[in-house]
DNA sequence: GCGATAAACGCAATGTTATAACATTGTGCT
DNA sequence: AGCACAATGTTATAACATTGCGTTTATCGC
């Protein structure tokens, strides 16, 4: 498997090149202003779903964790470490595949909207203020007060409807 | 715990309340339509789906099923009777739950917008246009095409706003 | 530096959700 | 009967997540 030094960022402010380290970088500046620890742990595995480029399991995590942490780490170190990064926005869980993901602008707060791509496994990110206006207005229309919003398109991305049963496939 | 006979209906076509009885009904004479067929097993998923009044886990199907069925289900079963009730479009899965809720309006095709409440765990289904046509815009930009849109937004229901922190607390 | 305190981690066990693989039952058709 | 097919049953296990508890490591006031 081969892990992309830069993944595109699909944020409607943002069409960029994201480098992992740079956005590892930018999060360990902010545990620094927050007060809270990104330990070796966090950072390993903050890294690890940057350079893997798509949505990892908890348990896909562990194995990973085996290859460059200095011992095995078991389930519960891996989900603290998560609860911990999806409390700080910097990580977040992709609802419909119980699988996480980093969060392309941790120095903003806004909801994170996802294409996930059911045939290369690839999720990018978005935000669409409109979107969350709308849920607000309707939400607003019952009386709910929302505390989360969970938005996932499942699909085809660009890639693989181009690839179109050619050759490799990808991952 | 009780039953509730009827269903408040949150989608912004429909505040009306639905009887199980009728919902499980039309679902029938869908099944005729379509040439499927409603097994007991699926109808009798099917009608703990509406009676219960809020989403619920395989699990507790599985025990409510021990109830009021011939005789014990297990897991895969259950599963299956939940991907054809899927499949047909008259249950949706709740993905941050690990639930399924019974679909308000299984007559039409339309996705649906579930709020769910972690206070009482009701869970209100709504639709709305205007985020499908946002979501399906978003979605052309990136060149991908959708198959299937998770909405979930998690808060505090009216009613559970309105007690707030008073007596029984329902469920 | 040193002790108190809290945060983070390691570990074993267990709980919860979902599926694979294979066997059985029932029904309609020839 | 013999066959095809859909649905269900059975056993086992995979995949995802948490609890409880004891140890280690940071941080802070002195």
């Amino acid at each position: 498997m081969k892990f992309p030094s830069t993944r595109p960022c699909a944020d409607s402010n943002c069409r960029g090149q994201h480098v992992p380290a740079e956005r590892v970088a930018l999060v360990k500046s902010l545990c620094e202003t927050r007060g809270v620890q990104l330990t070796t742990l966090r950072r390993h595995v903050l890294e690890l779903l940057w350079e893997s480029g798509r949505p990892m399991g908890a348990y896909e995590l562990i194995e990973a964790l085996k290859l460059r942490y200095s011992r095995p780490v078991g389930p519960p170190t891996v989900y603290r470490a998560l609860e911990f990064l999806m409390d700080q926005r910097f990580v977040s869980k992709i609802e419909s595949r119980n699988a996480y993901v980093p969060c392309a602008h941790p120095e903003r707060v806004h909801d994170c909207l996802f294409f996930i791509c059911s045939h290369c496994g690839v999720s990018a990110e978005s935000e669409d203020l409109r979107v969350e206006r709308l849920l607000a207005e309707d939400a607003a229309d019952l009386g709910f007060r929302v505390q989360r919003r969970v938005v996932e398109v499942e699909g085809t991305c660009r890639c693989c409807l181009t690839e179109a049963g050619s050759e490799s496939g990808g991952y």
